[in-house]
DNA sequence: TGTTAATTCGCACATAATGCAGATCAGCAT
DNA sequence: ATGCTGATCTGCATTATGTGCGAATTAACA
């Protein structure tokens, strides 16, 4: 299993091939995104981002966000509690959010499609979202 | 099958047994969320509220809300768009969302244990939350 | 009926994210 | 290399959703 995500090079070419413009803030931008496992919060893109390119807006931070997500190089993530959190993982996969420490971390399911479900009559699901609820490993208690 | 949602007077003697008090508006919030299936707002329950009873305020149906929650008769859901969806319905199940409305309803599914799931190391699930992403019946083009 | 702690309500405040517009700049044509 | 032009950046205002607070009110009980 190889990580669905783009390198840096390729969101490059990836915007300029749609008319979108590579600015400084945007490669930096798609730099920390790169491998990032965090499925960090704008904000911690913006105070990342801030001490390599200081004055770096947090407006343009959510533009970059919202762009990348609208490409389909970025999950959009809605935990629970808290802010939205990105994800440059863009695999079939689904979420662990440890209820002491509030991270999320990746999941892979097997056979989700076998799931039998009882719904809603003429309903067809495109996709099932799974999120774990528990305890993570560093936090649970000795 | 049964639901597992408390009446009117359940939650009444509920909230009287743990010293909360069981005002008209509380009593008016519990009529209009028991056999509720639409996982409403608290701004829809406001809406509604408000004919039935000018004057009452979104400040008070916050506070009821989450008093419910914190008893547990309530679920609070979070969706992907909008604000926060509640739920009178607190068994175990889960939710399709249609991408066309937006709606959400109730799903139920077996087995959801036996998910073969490679994980965090020493992550400890206690619960599963899976949203259905599709498109309702109402929704299908002809 | 009186007491008292819980509740209600209106307003201020908090937080997350978007709308807007002038200054700036990336990408392209020349 | 230079200039053009639309995309982008930034700061600020604004929206959206919800919470904190406190004076006035009221449910529950003695
Ligand atoms: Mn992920
Ligand atoms: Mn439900
Ligand atoms: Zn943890
Ligand atoms: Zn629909």
């Amino acid at each position: 299993m190889v990580l669905d995500v783009r390198t840096p090079v390729e969101l490059t070419s990836d915007f300029r091939s749609r008319g979108l413009k590579v600015t400084p803030q945007r490669q930096l931008l798609f730099r920390l995104l790169y491998g990032n496992m965090t499925h960090p919060t704008a904000e911690a893109l913006f105070a990342q981002a801030s001490e390599l390119m200081p004055g770096i807006s947090l407006r343009t931070v959510y533009q970059t966000l919202n762009d990348l997500a609208a490409l389909g190089e970025l999950q959009v993530l809605h935990p629970s509690s808290g802010s939205t959190r990105f994800d440059p993982n863009v695999d079939d996969h689904h979420h662990a959010r440890c209820r002491t420490c509030g991270e999320l971390h990746d999941v892979y399911v097997d056979r989700v499609q076998d799931l039998a479900m009882r719904g809603p009559v003429g309903f067809v699901a495109e996709r099932a979202n799974i999120v774990f609820d528990g305890v993570c490993a560093d936090c649970q208690v000795g």
